[in-house]
DNA sequence: CAGTATCCACACCGATACTG
DNA sequence: CAGTATCGGTGTGGATACTG
């Protein structure tokens, strides 16, 4: 929603730098893991293993590459203990809990059209 | 909304399969031509020639894959006029719009972030 | 003009082995 | 326990050529 007033020139630069950067951020995070993970971190705080376990499916390398990502953008926090074995703890920040409600809002998006979608698919595949 | 009166248990299974539909959804449009798409369309209806010059650097393979793609999940329309030579044009259907607002949602996301991703990306590449 | 088919380079992802 | 490195099968996307 751009609540724009009546002004001289809208900024575009700043407009398309930050499309830009949200088709980066975009591409990051728009794939099944890490979003799978952005769901499972929640509001919760999940070692490295737990978080393993909680993502039905994912390899040891995707969760790694992914939690890199997410840690990189700053959109989760990685503490990690210095003990033996070491134990690191990943939770999501202010900006990944932000992110995770427009992902919700995409899913409501899904659910409201679900129907929609279904029927075309239907319609287009015969 | 699906009014299933079940013992304790709400409807998992639909929302489930709303989730598994979300991601396959999310998949489908989550790459960074078909989002250029949809914002190239906006309002617009556009052939496919200009579609293609609005959006810049999409190979013609790509563009008519995500148009497919689109159109299959009732999100574009796509009308044919039998002429010669032939003239193809595309509109966003009601549900594409209402996607595209959540697009933005994304992008006031990244708006609002810039400077916390930035900031941590530079941190994080040090 | 719009769409389809083919070839090929490259990125992705899983499995595996190894380190602190 | 958490993380890195490597190898190989698979899928993706670009360039090109061809059809209606």
């Amino acid at each position: 929603m751009v609540t724009k007033q009546f002004t001289g020139s809208p900024d575009e630069a700043d407009i398309r730098r930050a499309d830009s950067l949200a088709r980066e951020i975009f591409s990051d995070v728009a794939n099944k893991w890490a979003l799978l993970i952005i769901e499972a971190l929640g509001e919760r705080t999940l070692r490295f293993g737990e978080l393993r376990k909680e993502v039905d499916g994912i390899s040891h390398k995707m969760l790694t590459q992914n939690l890199r990502m997410l840690e990189r953008n700053g959109l989760a926090d990685r503490r990690v203990h210095p003990t033996v074995p070491p134990r690191v703890e990943y939770r999501l920040t202010e900006a990944g809990r932000a992110l995770r409600e427009t992902v919700h809002t995409m899913c409501d998006w899904t659910h409201r059209y679900l129907g929609h979608i279904e029927a075309s698919r239907g319609r287009f595949d015969a």
